[in-house]
DNA sequence: CGCCAGGTGGGAT
DNA sequence: ATCCCACATGGC
């Protein structure tokens, strides 16, 4: 249907304007220094990664599967403090150095924390050995990252237009569309519906996907959504209309 | 107490 | 291909 298209670009409008600029990803290790609030996120600033920034961008994809930002964001601070005191740089090499049950203890907030530390050191082993970008196909062969924490690598740190497609964007559009691939289909059948509507420009891309996560949280939200006072209450079909 | 949170891999059907 | 489950903490 292509109306759906219409109902996705209609969408990203009304959120745009709502909440503004949500400055995605957030970058722990530069929070609160000059143009990232405390959190790390960074609305209206032209960002410039380096490499350590990456590398935590990365990290952070992994930490936050099925787990809140807060207690990743609490993952996050340990992993900085630990490589402060110990002269370390958020880097592959680095992080491969620390012995698997002293990285799970130091994310151990951000739960499944055993898997994690396996599934960071899988990661740190081949971004070690990366010369260039990385293709989603490599991301997806290692093990521990499935098709959203590869999209977000893609998209966040090599600013590679792929839509990332989460919890939320399922819910969002599972609740205002009447269409079932939202919440039934693959992952896979749902990225092709935003590619479709969405011309692939990785800053677009990226600030829908914080935009669904920022709104989802506020008003979407799983269990006592809050209609009153919703964007989206003009184009939803939820609860009634 | 139960449910949710910016998923993924492995095994049975 | 598609379900079902383990993995696990912290907030509300």
């Amino acid at each position: 249907m292509e109306k759906i298209g219409t109902h996705i670009k209609e969408v990203y409008q009304i959120l745009f304007e709502h909440y503004g600029p949500q400055g995605w990803w957030p970058i722990q290790r530069r929070a609160g220094s000059e143009g990232f609030d405390e959190d790390g996120y960074h609305p209206g600033i032209e960002l410039r990664i380096d490499q350590e920034d990456a590398f935590e961008i990365a990290v952070g994809a992994v930490l936050t599967q099925n787990t809140s930002w807060k207690n990743v964001r609490m993952s996050l601070s340990k992993l900085h403090e630990y490589i402060d005191a110990h002269a370390l740089t958020w880097s592959p090499s680095d992080l491969l150095s620390l012995p698997r049950h002293s990285l799970a203890e130091l994310i151990r907030s951000s739960g499944y924390y055993n898997q994690k530390a396996k599934k960071l050191h899988f990661l740190a082993d081949f971004l070690r050995k990366c010369e260039k970008e990385p293709q989603r196909n490599a991301l997806l062969s290692i093990w521990g990252i499935g098709p959203e924490t590869a999209d977000s690598i893609l998209l966040y740190v090599y600013r590679q237009p792929y839509f990332v497609v989460d919890a939320y964007s399922r819910r969002i559009f599972g609740r205002t569309t009447s269409a079932a691939d939202f919440s039934k289909g693959t992952y896979d059948t749902v990225q092709k519906i935003f590619h479709q509507a969405i011309s692939p420009d990785p800053t677009i891309y990226a600030e829908y996907h914080a935009l669904l996560v920022q709104h989802a949280k506020v008003h979407c939200r799983a269990r006592k959504p809050l209609c009153t006072g919703c964007p989206l209450s003009k184009i939803c079909n939820f609860i009634e209309k």
